[in-house]
RNA sequence: GCGGGAGUGCCAGAGUCUGGAAAAUGGGUUGGACUCAAAAUCCAAUAGCUUAGUGCUUACGCAGGUUCAAAUCCUGUCUCCCGCACCA
């Protein structure tokens, strides 16, 4: 076990057994809460991937806390899930056993990592102490109408043995199994987030703290569009169908209307017709199987003439009724009208049935031939062949009177569409928290009372691999029913475990809470997280339904504010040898295995200073090597050195200060690596200058430093501290920042100094002598006689050097000079000739120790063409 | 197709918002010092030419433009990554 290892478990061991990072809900300081997307404890432990993610919350933690506010910084699990059951069928184990055991082995591992967590507010959501406030959340939402169980057509996963919300349903297959998902009719249980369709959408401007990419993916789900429900008749029937457009301007040039295939309406449609059949085999074989079916890009659009006819409200016009595999069931009414003249899909469509094609909007310039168009014409343009008020008019102008003629006469209606559906809750699971409703043949499904509250998942169940294993337990499902006493049903369906994760954080305020899911005064205080930190990937999951539970908390009064999240960062990804860390890849780099061989610090100094945060990076065994080195270094800076001069006193304590400076900028902005890299800088220039300050001052700088480093590598520093002051570092207070020791003119003399180093290196090479003395001789330059040209301009404006110097003609010589003037002013950037000598001379004694041989400092007087550096003569 | 992001040395990656001496920092490579030796550490070099230089020439995907001055701003274009996608 290296030194870094043991140093690292001290700590944590420490900090555990003094419970150093339990956090007060009673402080009378300003409140931060960090928090980083609580994990699910699977069987696999922790990967590099993860620490990176847990390292970067736990940084800000740490920064806050030292800068003086009361930081709540709590971990829990996801603990309920379908893996957990999967094992349990699989491999014969418990899924309470099988989580007990991922979570213990989680834990220890995220112990190990060092983050300052309080682990007294941890919450499981498999305890029944987490999951009965699910139910108790559920009872809430389904008493104020925002749950509801209704027939639709849902997601289906074979493999998974349950139904997914429409958000678990990636490119037309689980996003946990990748098996194609399937669509079935069911009744199910439905959280009404649609309700919430609108505020999700609006608000997702105020959310000035989240990156524009999440935002962007909320708003492209939600997808809301303006339009307009229109009425068309049936033939032959009283009946109407109504579809949805958002172009009422093309309404004149329907040619046909379509059905999405597996609309209930349809086969009511065809009934007793000599289509019934051909409709029947065309929606089982063709279009059901290709609705998901995403492999070309292009997907070739099917369909058939059913038989029957619609009227168009607006000319009467007969038009036959197709269904097509193109139009979507649960979007709109379910059924469009179509204008092939406009609307590429319908074009196409047409196109290959041969159906009419006629012309109501044309381009200004030139008329558009219905025959040879190779393509719909979807711009804008002026509106012809339609009623005479609209003909002639421009098509996205008239939209308005449209609707508004519509309205009129009855026959449509200005309406919003929104792509997000409702939330479809129940899992036909075992491993989740049981739905708190009971069936009774008399009342039908009705609520248990909170009273009741907790029904306990029975642990007593046979894990067949076949069905929910809760229908065999006759315990759990025999019930009262909880309205008229008679004989009942319990619900077996459990919920989504996204249910689980929609609140958590709330419980991390008081854990302990016994009245209610959560106490309304810690959410006064606590909430809204000002930093939460997780994947893109929960964007339209996770995120999306934590933000419609906090706006329904909030108009049930449980809560008073709109938005759960103030700041949200997303991570990047870890890979290794180009790919995603993931067993099946085989390139799988294990925390524990780093955290023995280099040290926690080791690790996360790494996994930070890499790159920015946000960015995906690749891992690589020589960069945790160099951030082993580089805490060795650092931890050799412990060691005292005598003291030998104290020529860089004003030095060091300008960077210390600049360092606490950039220090804090950048980690506020997530600048981790830059950060590091400041903080590299520093330890370098600390180890080089180290004996020529006094003990004093480089002890108050050091110690400073130390309070810095803690965020990145807090093991280390507290080992350091130790030497150094009283406490935990962890729990110091951030040092000021001094702004007048801040001196840049300080590190112009570096660098004019390091100059002269490297040439003399340069110059020793080069002569290949044993030299016994170095003059550097100071010297005038044409550049020098420059300057002062400038100088006696008189002006830093710009435009008026630019002026002297163009009207010289010297264009060339000076633009290469002008931009350090612009940056940095004449003055700094005139090392004046005196200045100069008297730098060299001040940093005589350090040059002879640099070079080991004497230095003389000289003015030379008539030094011509010379550089402005000084010369070398080596004797 | 729509939306978002990115393209800088041998590699990773700063710099772009706010134009002003491009390449911080780390890794790698080469040379040197210290070692019996290795590791570690320290020093130097690492686009080209050149030198006792704050030298010259190239260079931030490609092509243009604005400007005294562009990696940075503008226009066009190519490539890659991510998200959404038959949404009527």
């Amino acid at each position: 076990m290296g030194k870094f290892t043991e140093i690292g478990k001290k700590w944590q061991e420490k900090w555990d057994k003094y419970k150093v990072f339990k956090v007060d809900n009673n402080s009378k300081k300003e409140k931060c809460y960090v928090l980083e997307m609580f994990p699910y404890p699977s069987g696999k432990g922790l990967h590099v991937g993860h620490s990176r993610n847990y390292a970067i919350g736990d940084v800000y933690a740490r920064f806050k806390r030292l800068k003086g506010f009361n930081v709540l910084y709590p971990m829990g699990f996801d603990a309920f899930g379908l893996p957990a059951e999967n094992a349990a069928i699989k491999a014969n184990v418990h899924p309470k056993e099988y989580t007990e055991k991922a979570v213990k082995n989680f834990t220890s591992q995220l112990k190990s990592l060092g983050n300052s967590y309080d682990w007294d507010r941890e919450v499981r959501t498999c305890d029944v102490s987490y999951y009965k406030w699910n139910q108790w959340i559920f009872l809430k939402l389904f008493n104020a109408g925002l749950i509801e169980r209704k027939e639709a057509p849902v997601n289906w996963c074979n493999s998974c043995g349950t139904v997914l919300a429409n958000e678990q349903v990636e490119d037309g297959s689980c996003w946990k199994c990748h098996n194609e998902v399937e669509i079935k009719n069911l009744e199910q249980w439905f959280l009404k987030i649609t309700d919430y369709a609108d505020e999700l959408l609006e608000s997702i401007k105020e959310l000035e703290g989240w990156p524009g990419k999440i935002k962007t993916m909320q708003e492209n789900w939600i997808g809301r569009s303006e339009g307009t429900l229109v009425n068309f008749k049936l033939k032959d029937s009283e009946e109407e169908i109504q579809i949805f457009t958002t172009r009422p301007d093309t309404l004149w040039g329907v040619t046909y209307m379509v059905y999405a295939p597996e609309h209930p309406k349809v086969m009511e449609l065809v009934e007793g017709t000599e289509y019934e059949d051909k409709v029947k085999k065309f929606v089982d074989n063709v279009a059901l199987g290709d609705r998901y079916s995403r492999t070309d890009d292009d997907k070739e659009k099917m369909g058939m003439f059913i038989g029957r006819y619609g009227i168009n409200p607006v000319n009467n016009e007969i038009i036959p009724i197709y269904i097509a595999n193109f139009v979507l069931p649960d979007y709109g009414t379910g059924v469009v009208m179509a204008v092939p003249a406009h609307d590429q899909r319908d074009f196409e469509f047409a196109k290959k049935y041969n159906i009419p094609i006629k012309i109501v909007i044309e381009p200004e310039e030139y008329s558009l031939d219905a025959e040879t168009m190779i393509k719909a014409y979807v711009e804008e343009g002026k509106i012809v062949n339609s009623d005479e008020k609209f003909n002639g008019s421009t098509n996205l102008e008239a939209i308005g009177g449209i609707n508004h003629y519509l309205e009129e006469l009855k026959i449509g209606e200005v309406t919003t569409q929104y792509k997000l559906r409702d939330w479809l809750i129940s899992r036909q699971r075992y491993w989740g928290t049981p739905i708190p409703m009971i069936k009774c043949d008399e009342c039908g499904y009705v609520p248990v009372d909170e009273e009741d509250l907790p029904v306990k998942l029975p642990l007593d169940v046979k894990f067949t691999g076949e069905g929910n294993p809760l229908l065999g337990s006759k315990e759990f499902v025999d019930v009262k029913c909880s309205k008229c006493g008679k004989d009942a049903k319990r619900e077996t369906d459990t919920m989504d475990t996204f249910f689980d994760s929609s609140w958590y954080f709330l419980r991390y305020c008081n854990n302990k809470f016994e009245e209610g899911a959560f106490d309304r005064k810690d959410m006064d205080y606590w909430m809204p997280v000002d930093q939460y930190i997780g994947g893109a990937e929960h964007a339209v999951l996770h995120l999306l339904y934590a933000r419609f539970f906090i706006k329904a908390f909030r108009d049930l009064k449980l809560l008073n504010f709109d938005e759960p999240f103030s700041k949200l960062f997303t991570q990047g990804m870890v890979y290794k040898d180009g790919a995603k860390m993931s067993k099946s890849e085989g390139n799988v780099v294990n925390q524990d295995d780093m955290v023995e061989k280099y040290g926690v610090d080791s690790v996360r100094v790494f996994l930070l200073g890499l790159a920015h945060p946000s960015k995906t990076v690749e891992w690589g065994d020589e960069g945790i090597e160099a951030s082993f080195r580089f805490l060795s270094r650092v931890y050799g800076l412990k060691d005292k050195v005598k003291e030998e001069s104290k020529d860089y006193e004003k030095h060091l304590e300008s960077k210390i200060n600049k360092l606490i400076k950039e220090v804090e900028e950048n980690i506020e902005e997530f600048n981790y690596n830059i950060a590091l890299i400041k903080i590299m800088e520093f330890v370098n220039y600390l180890s080089k200058i180290k004996g020529n300050v006094s003990l004093e001052i480089y002890n108050d700088a050091f110690k400073k430093f130390l309070v810095v480093f803690s965020c990145f590598a807090p093991h280390l520093c507290e080992e350091l501290y130790e030497h150094h002051d009283e406490g935990y570092v962890s729990l110091a207070k951030w040092p000021e920042v001094i702004e007048n020791k801040i001196d840049l003119s300080l590190e112009k003399e570096e660098d004019f100094i390091s100059g002269i180093v490297s040439d003399v290196h340069a110059v020793l090479k080069l002569v290949k002598i044993e030299p016994k003395k170095i003059k550097l001789i100071v010297a005038d330059s044409w550049k020098y006689e420059l300057f002062k040209n400038f100088k006696e301009v008189g002006s830093r404006d710009m435009k008026e050097v630019m002026g002297k110097v163009l009207i010289e003609g010297r264009e060339k010589e000076i633009s290469k000079l002008v931009p350090s003037l612009i940056k940095k002013g004449i003055d700094e950037v005139l090392l004046e000739r005196e200045k100069e000598v008297e730098l060299l001379e001040r940093n005589k004694r350090m040059l002879e120790k640099e070079f080991k041989l004497e230095v003389e400092v000289l003015e030379d007087d008539n030094g011509k063409a010379l550089p402005l550096k000084p010369a070398i003569i080596i004797e």
